[in-house]
RNA sequence: GGCCCGUUCGUCUAGUGGCCUAGGACACCGCCCUCUCAAGGCGGAGAUCAGCGGUUCGAAUCCGCUACGGGCUACCA
């Protein structure tokens, strides 16, 4: 039998990190067993339905690459894949449920059940349907039922024991007096949660049930479903939850609520997927680095982990990092056009690539890094002259810098004719080095300096270095000239 | 309150009775390299394996209890 497995996402909101991971456990596991990962969605909630989250959540799981085999957009042999198309299927199961006694019509309205809950509360008892509904007397409940009022069909839990058998918890047994006869069938005709899911499970034929622990509770429930319908239930496997920072769950207030949030920011899908996998799940080679088909191939379920893992963005961003690093510099450029600024093109951002390779953890990063090739600098950080120095020697030694720039020469000839400079006036060539960068980045921390200049260009190069050094100069009183007041206040110590 | 799950460096983890004086990665610190920033190389600090009690010749690994953390407790999923 065919492996076959699913995400089932509510759309209720984004998809958070949690969920991402949840959708990549799911693939990977399909795609290792060569089965078929299916995506589900359950919108049988009318009132918190959001179209938008939808497609944001089928956008971020395109966005991983973790492409479905059936699903919405792609049809497949079980559609319709939106359980909203398939109620008919969920209220014939609760009707052979409440033919067989497993279920029962409850008219218990909102306002009582809420009073009840509160009344337990107080009496510290457990919050449970009290069974108010659980044993109408047949000619009564006919006539409700043909006096259309509203009601909902609720399980029947047996008295004894369920047992779960969870692939990474073993066995857990639970005793059915702790269970709610939970709700299968809602008044508005639609399903439950636990109805659609055990239902459309068996309908779609599934042998994995991969979801969060925040499930575990209700699986008992949907063991006893799975009896009652006569099915028999496929492998549950409840993944360890995905923690905030301080140890709750992770939600919005924890930073980026949305997994797309996560793209905008620069982060590589390849990055994400790599660090979600290893929340939770190590292969246990020691291998931290793997593409998709890496993780694919090296994925087990059996080695999921059974405690929870505490999201850390310090992680992530290292992750980042090593992807983009190992990514050709053709294809970092193709990354990257979308974070950096259109006035740079295509031709100049290809040859700025490979500079900035090693020097950014995500995407956007890169903008300002590349922003100096095409905005000249504006105001001078400190460095122009050198410490120990003074602004008439700086604009000397600038100005000799210059002309070795105008004089082209080629590239290791360039460093060490500018090193001659700097001792030919007893600087230490870092000073000589930070001064051009200042002059001709504007700033004291950049791409390298000559690699920079070069794609600069000559005629550019020596503009930048000549605004430069009349900056300096200006300063001295020499050159009367607009001069930054920041430059000023550098020249006198 | 009830039910359930979990507990190895700050974090992600390796570890399934002797190979552990507990290994790796991230973060942190130092050194080297170096035109800045990175990257890279080398090194360092960091865990009495939650605690206690058992089982055993021997326990991070098996069992029990306690503590702590978390989840669930809707006509939400």
């Amino acid at each position: 039998m065919p492996v076959r497995d699913r995400y089932a996402p509510s759309p209720t909101g984004a998809l958070h990190l949690g969920g991402a991971r949840t959708v990549l456990f799911n693939y990977l596991f399909a795609r290792k067993m060569r089965g078929q990962f299916v995506l589900r969605i359950e919108d049988t909630d009318q009132k918190r339905y959001d179209p938008e989250s939808l497609a944001s959540i089928l956008e971020g799981i395109r966005w991983l690459g973790l492409q479905w085999d059936e699903g919405p957009e792609v049809g497949g042999p079980y559609a319709p894949y939106f359980q909203s198309e398939r109620l008919s299927l969920y209220q014939a199961a609760a009707q052979r449920l409440v033919e067989a006694g497993h279920a029962y019509y409850c008219f218990c309205t909102p306002k009582r059940l809420e009073a009840l809950r509160k009344e337990q509360e107080r009496a510290h008892l457990p919050t449970r349907y009290d069974g108010h509904c659980r044993n109408l007397d047949p000619s009564e409940l006919k006539q409700r039922l043909a006096a259309g009022e509203p009601g909902v069909v609720r399980m029947r839990i047996p008295d004894g024991k369920t047992v779960v058998d969870d692939l990474l918890r073993g066995r857990l047994e639970f005793d059915n007096s702790t269970l709610d006869d939970q709700v299968l069938l809602k008044s508005d005709g639609f399903p439950t949660y636990h109805l659609a899911a055990t239902v459309d499970d068996h309908e779609m034929a599934m042998t994995h049930v991969i979801r969060g622990e925040e499930w575990l509770p209700s699986t008992p429930k949907h063991v006893l479903l799975y009896q009652m319908l006569g099915w028999d239930p496929p492998t549950f496997v409840h993944l360890p939850l995905v923690l905030g920072p301080d140890r709750a769950k992770l939600s919005k207030r924890h930073g980026a609520a949305s997994l797309l949030e996560y793209r905008e920011m620069g982060y590589l899908p390849e990055a994400m997927n790599n660090f979600l996998a290893f929340l939770g799940w190590s292969p246990g080679t020691g291998e931290e680095l793997f593409d998709l088909d890496g993780l694919v191939r090296a994925f087990e379920l059996e080695k999921v982990q059974s405690s929870p893992a505490v999201f850390d963005q310090a992680k992530l961003d290292s992750v980042n990092a090593e992807h983009i690093r190992r990514l050709a510099p053709g294809e970092l450029s193709r990354r990257l056009r979308p974070f950096v600024p259109d006035e740079i093109g295509d031709d100049l951002l290809a040859q700025a690539t490979p500079l900035v390779q090693t020097r950014i953890t995500k995407l956007a990063e890169a903008a300002d890094l590349v922003r100096f090739f095409v905005e000249r600098p504006y105001d001078y950080p400190e460095g122009l002259v050198s410490k120990g120095s003074d602004a008439a020697e700086a604009a000397a030694v600038l100005e000799e810098a210059r002309a070795v720039f105008a004089a082209g020469e080629p590239g290791p000839g360039l460093e060490a004719a500018l090193r001659q400079v700097a001792e030919k006036h007893g600087w230490k060539a870092g000073d000589l080095f930070m001064a051009l960068r200042v002059a001709i980045i504007g700033s004291r921390q950049s791409l390298p300096l000559l690699e920079s200049s070069s794609i600069l260009g000559q005629d550019e190069v020596l503009a930048r270095l000549d605004a430069a050094i009349a900056t300096v100069a200006g300063s001295t009183g020499a050159a009367a000239s607009q001069k930054p007041a920041i430059a000023e206040d550098e020249a006198s110590p």
